[in-house]
RNA sequence: UGUCCGAUGGUGUAACGGUAGCACUGCAGAUUUUGAUUCUGCCUGCCCAGGUUCGAAUCCUGGUCGGACAA
């Protein structure tokens, strides 16, 4: 008997080729999206995961589905979207935190509600698959991510939070194709996406209508001598180890260091001023292992884009403290650590602040 | 209205007298499922007027402006 699968389809090329493997493979494949825009902003146009271009993603997707020959159906997030992802976006940066909206979408929605509804909505199915570049692993009893075969594509950070649930039922197509063997696929097959760009923002408008403030001016003070060098629009603007966009001027180039929400300041200084080599990370979430008893090498991955880097974790309180073999930059309170031992991730956490000696 | 110092692009600075470099900002692009980082490219400048030199940002004179000292 076949088995079912339910493919969630953003409208873009991974997700469609994902979906066309599995029908390849025989499986019986339904297609679903959900929708998370509500309207209530005017953003400008853009290719943005919250945002009215999304219809336009919506009637790819379903292109997508008549054309590979599989059913397809759309289910209403934006509620919910609304009240976990966005809410949680907005208060993590009003505190003076950059939080990783990816990070709660994969976990509460795409991997969560999506699938929560399609099952209300009477459909039935034994796995859900999206178009990531990570793979599942089984070891121990226990699931847990492995890094993608396209180590420059692996997205296994954004899915550390998944559960033993989750990762349970979950296919992930991909997992050992590099993106341009995937884009080839889509081309022979033409597929209607196949030419379709990379790359899309979190949101293409102003932050400020997601954080609901207006601008409120506030001091650049430098690091060193607590020098004001310039004036900005807001705290919330800025996350650590920003670069450009200051408009500050300096011998050499200046980077955010440290938020001040209760003040409205925002702290700059060197190069040497954004590295550090250890933190706490609160908010964990274990994948490989359940925990840990003493101290673990592993490498840490502390931004999606940065490169991971060795480190020694232990458990710290209740929490986990991280230091790193060589000091690294741009350790930012709410972005997400997440461990890997040899490419599979051990567990994670949110960053929760620095950890100063003495 | 005395003395001293300084005066280079939006900002901070560099250039034995030989046609101005660097960093930052800004802009454009590459990378990116986070408005970060990183990478590439681009735009702007020698306070003014004379003079000395084959030739001056660099030397001299005067002016203007800024800072410091000076009751």
């Amino acid at each position: 008997m076949e088995k079912r699968v339910l493919v969630g389809l953003s409208g873009g090329l991974d997700s469609s080729v994902a979906a066309m493997l599995l029908k390849q493979h025989g499986y019986e494949v339904i297609g679903a999206t959900m929708s998370i825009w509500d309207g209530e902003y005017s953003p400008l146009g853009g290719n943005a995961c919250y945002g009215p271009d999304e219809r336009d993603d919506i009637d790819e997707a379903r292109k997508v589905a008549e054309f590979i020959g599989i059913s397809y159906h759309v289910f209403d997030c934006a509620k919910e979207y609304k009240s976990t992802v966005l809410e949680y976006f907005r208060s993590d940066y009003l505190q003076g935190r950059t939080p990783n909206p990816c990070v709660k979408c994969n976990q509460l929605m795409k991997f969560g509600l999506l699938q929560e509804l399609a099952r209300k909505s009477g459909l039935e199915f034994d796995y859900f698959a999206t178009g990531h570049y990570a793979q599942v692993i089984h070891k121990d009893g226990r699931y847990a991510l492995k890094r993608a075969a396209d180590a420059r594509k692996d997205q296994t950070y954004f899915l550390y939070r998944l559960s033993q649930e989750q990762l349970k039922g979950v296919l992930f197509p991909l997992a050992d194709f590099k993106k341009e063997e995937v884009r080839e696929m889509a081309r022979k097959a033409a597929l209607p996406v196949a030419e379709k760009a990379e790359s899309q923002d979190f949101y293409c408008g102003d932050y400020k209508e997601l954080l609901q403030v207006e601008d409120k001016l506030g001091s650049i003070v430098l690091k060193k001598d607590n020098r004001i060098l310039g004036q900005h629009n807001g705290f919330w603007n800025f996350t650590i180890g920003q670069r450009k966009g200051l408009g500050v001027a300096y011998s050499e180039p200046l980077y955010v260091v440290e938020l001040k929400p209760n003040e409205n300041l925002v702290v700059v200084g060197t190069r040497e001023d954004v590295m550090s080599t250890s933190f706490i990370v609160d908010d964990l979430h274990w994948m490989l292992l359940t925990g840990i008893e003493g101290q673990m090498e592993v490498t840490v991955k502390i931004r999606s884009a940065s490169r991971e880097a060795e480190a020694v974790i232990e458990p710290f309180e209740n929490k986990i403290k991280v230091t790193f073999n060589q000091p690294k930059d741009a350790i930012t309170p709410g972005q997400s650590a997440v461990f890997y031992k040899n490419e599979v991730i051990v567990g994670g956490g949110v960053i929760e602040n620095l950890y100063k000696q003495d």
